[in-house]
DNA sequence: TAATAAAAAGACTTTTTTATCCTTAATTAA
DNA sequence: TTAATTAAGGATAAAAAAGTCTTTTTATTA
């Protein structure tokens, strides 16, 4: 449904709404370490998200990356579409190259509620939003990662 | 989630429960013709399947692959499990080693429920069940491709 | 202004997944 | 019993995804 790159990406751009800020920028390494991703593939995918104007950056000591105001406004949809395409997202569980109501795969009617679903959430909230449910839940919500 | 191996395995499956048995075998030429897989592909996933006991054979003219009595009872998870293994099935959305509800990515609350739904589903009908359940919807429920 | 720290960029490598090809074995029917 | 047909098996190839390395650019601070 989603590559790794962009599961990477996702929690990336969470992990520095919550954490990072104009003032407070975060570094690629600090970023990888926590969430136990690959260092320089993280780097590349930090890169396309800015080439993109889904994060922002800046060189040098102090430097690293961060979300202005116009990032933080954006979506989770918008990473996925950075990083994977939509084609990628929306496709049958089952493989047909054209499944719908009319034309349902076996699970269709159980698989695609929840693509509506989580896209619904992916496009319609911003990346703040998330940011705030997340702080705010009463659960650990996590996108670092503990390996097991 | 799936693998496409696993896609092409399970709808390959469900056709030759609704369209082969015993005395009607259908080869891998015509199987992948109508799923639209590639042949060679489909062939080796086949055998895969023969191996673990989940689809039975014959070789020379009038052979082909269809399922017995046995076969039928198996399950689609039997299947997912055969190409993909439950690990592949069994991941986090987003990409956490360790994602449950103690321990929840920002999407668990959504992306369980389903997994769950669908494992029921896949783990708890044979596949005669689910091929009586193709056969007698109202709708065209699809499982040959249709390249758009 | 020099040293340093960090991102940007591009080329490259490795691994995984998907797909093909070729030879052998089994079965049927003429 | 021979020709035809179809699966089984093994080796290989191609494509995609994941991941690495090296050099260049930009900013900071001493």
């Amino acid at each position: 449904m989603l590559s790794k790159a962009c599961k990477y990406a996702i929690r990336s751009m969470l992990y520095l709404a919550i954490h990072a800020d104009g003032t407070k920028k975060i570094g690629v390494n600090k970023i990888a370490d926590d969430l136990k991703t690959p260092q320089p593939f993280l780097a590349k995918l930090l890169q396309q998200l800015q080439r993109d104007k889904l994060v922002s950056s800046m060189k040098g000591p102090k430097g690293g990356f961060f979300l202005d105001e116009k990032n933080k406004e954006n979506s989770v949809w918008d990473i996925v579409m950075s990083i994977d395409g939509a084609a990628k997202f929306d496709q049958c569980f089952l493989g047909l190259s054209k499944c719908s109501d009319e034309n349902p795969c076996p699970v269709h009617s159980i698989a695609f509620p929840f693509k509506q679903r989580i896209l619904e959430d992916f496009r319609d909230k911003t990346i703040v939003q998330w940011a705030g449910e997340i702080k705010n839940s009463g659960k650990v919500i996590s996108l670092k990662d503990i390996e097991v």
